[in-house]
DNA sequence: ACAGAACTACCTGAATTCAGGTAGCACCGA
DNA sequence: TCGGTGCTACCTGAATTCAGGTAGTTCTGT
């Protein structure tokens, strides 16, 4: 019996997936949690085979949970949900240590298959057989690359000009010289290889290191 | 009997959805269109009394084909799913004449309660006893009292600078005076009543005029 | 304990953006 | 046909951002 756990926030897709595997009596359902505190308590309880997560969740965010996951339990299976319009971190995901890669918009077949790959030591992904996902993976693939690595201030610092502070007001609001936010907004123009902050935070979004 | 389509490109959603209704006997899931186009020409044939749209389609945007149903089928009742992230266009959708509000996260209970809701002319929208709703809410709400009506130029030149392109790279990529662009930039600036592109662009994606 | 990274702060000149105008032309609906 | 709206273009001065530096202090990991 291949036991499942579910981290989805979202009952609907709980239901859909219960739905795909009823009649596979091979495959149970051990679980659903909501969010990851739950779902790492509960894997302190029970160790299951199979994990499917979600990238969205409404405590921490998948990838840090996938690699916690990955840490704590290195035999789990780890297959990653996702909307066609994340498909882009697949790679981050895969670095953290997920196993496969499932689109939300599966057949039952594809999923069992998924099941079964993972299960083999395999990687699966979902079927890039449709253009949209490949035009998603060659536009932002170059751009994936190199993923710059930012500093904890950086981030802060490119948080708060997503959020549409500019310059001044985030000197102010961090109690730094204005220097010191234009030194840090030049060091990741640099490190994103763009020349203006729009650029930089568009960049940003795009691999997913804002949520906004 | 109650016929309810579904518009909805996830599968996994579908699925839940026919979870929750199956022991609901008067219900009855006619239909599971994954896009706009496959939605309208079912439509056309058949007239379900309820129809649960997805906000996010991979062809057109769930809001146009909201109105585009409401316009040819007055009767039936719409009830849009979300997901939290995009409840703050719950207003927008409501204007087009959507009947319900549906977050994915919901109880069967709720579910079924919202289809007797719009049955009953009533508009339903999800619990948003949450306080990551409430949240929400209040932070866009307010914004969002009037969302500013872009012309075309604007809209496109909104568009490219949420590219990251500047003032004078747009002037280039659209044969007009820099001037120009930041005339059009200016007059958005006090639509949106910010004084900042970056603070524009931010609530231009809020209002989710934006897709990115 | 020491090196390297991160954080802070400063400087200058050039480019871009912001704020506040004015103004001509085309189009469309009343 | 006339008014309103949208699109275009221009101007000026102030503010902010960009590019390319230097440099001292604090953290952090080995």
């Amino acid at each position: 019996m291949i036991r499942i756990v579910i981290i989805d926030d979202h009952p609907l897709v709980a239901g859909g997936i219960e739905m795909m595997i009823k009649s596979e009596s091979h495959l149970s359902i051990v679980a659903h949690l909501q969010n990851a505190k739950e779902a790492l308590q509960f894997l302190e309880e029970s160790c299951p085979e199979i994990i499917l997560l979600d990238v969205n969740l409404p405590d921490i965010d998948g990838l840090q949970l996938c690699e916690i996951i990955r840490g704590n339990y290195p035999e789990t299976k780890i297959i990653v949900l996702t909307s066609i319009e994340e498909a882009s971190i697949i790679t981050q995901f895969l670095q953290k240590g997920a196993n496969g890669f499932l689109l939300k918009n599966i057949s039952k077949e594809e999923f069992i298959q998924a099941i079964d790959s993972v299960l083999d030591n395999k990687t699966f992904l979902s079927k890039i057989a449709n253009e949209n996902m490949i035009r998603h993976f060659a536009s932002v693939n170059n751009a994936l690359k190199s993923v710059p690595v930012l500093t904890r201030r950086e981030k802060e610092i490119l948080a708060l000009l997503n959020e549409g502070m500019n310059g001044p007001q985030i000197a102010e609001h961090l109690f730094l010289s204005t220097y010191t936010i234009e030194t840090h907004r030049k060091n990741m123009l640099q490190k994103f290889s763009v020349s203006s902050t729009q650029a930089l935070l568009k960049k940003a979004r795009d691999l997913k290191l804002l949520l906004t």
